[in-house]
DNA sequence: ATATCAGTTTAGAATGATTCTAAAGTGTTG
DNA sequence: CAACACTTTAGAATCATTCTAAACTGATAT
């Protein structure tokens, strides 16, 4: 709880009662993928009320501080890791399904970099099924 | 021009002037990735006025017969590919930047595929600048 | 050829995730 | 406690995409 308003405040965001509640439940230790939808979901299942705006705002504050990693892997939503060690994933679109790669994979092969241009993140996603 | 109609009659499509316009221009030989404004934007230029909810119900019928691959690689946006090999991307969201990989990547230490499901595909995006 | 009908196109409405607006509320600092 | 910047929020707006339902057209049978 300090800990987590210790967070917040190194990196110059305010410790609010949502942003708490968010935080608390986003570092709880476990990994999460989450949705502004699902997280809303959730954190109503705690009778935690908060806006979806609030929550939006939350994630990418998060986002932008680098608390969180941003992952877009269908059209439609976007989902926010709370594990932001480098990683891939297995991801299942129909069965909504997504789990963490942790051990680490090693993609051989690639030709070199276009010019100009430089890697800022190499990402793998197993897709599952069909 | 009556390859294209095969194409398409293949598939059960029928060659409709729109399809037709449309397989035309994806499938010139030139591998492209497209979204559906980028496509009507480019039909447009050549005179070829299409719907876009024919644009989008079209790429869909190529995607579902396989003609065309989906990439979802920014939240916003379909991307369709005409290059159907297995193959994958260098990627850079601010710079619109998106072009195939083709030679042969390997990817290696994955561990093993979750119980009750198989790989489908396996996508690799490097992702540039940032 | 012509009629017939399923398949196709299209304008415009609807959807749904996300972002924006601007007004009310709150944490921080002095 | 005052003052103010930062934050939250309801509701409107945005925008890619999908849906609806009416008009149109390619294929097939006569
Ligand atoms: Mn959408
Ligand atoms: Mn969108
Ligand atoms: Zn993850
Ligand atoms: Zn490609």
């Amino acid at each position: 709880m300090n800990d987590i308003k210790q967070l917040l405040r190194s990196n110059a965001l305010r410790p609010t009662k949502q942003r708490i509640v968010i935080a608390s439940y986003l570092f709880d230790g476990n990994d999460k993928h989450v949705t502004a939808e699902s997280l809303s979901t959730e954190l109503a299942k705690r009778k935690h009320l908060i806006s979806l705006a609030t929550i939006y705002n939350t994630l990418h504050d998060f986002y932008e501080n680098g608390l969180l990693k941003k992952l877009t892997l269908s059209a439609d939503r976007v989902y926010f890791d709370t594990n932001t060690d480098d990683h891939h994933h297995f991801y299942s679109e129909k069965d909504q399904f997504l789990i963490d790669i942790n051990k680490n994979i090693k993609v051989n092969g690639l030709p070199k970099t276009p010019k100009n241009k430089k890697i800022n993140k190499i990402e793998v996603i197993v897709h599952l099924d069909k």
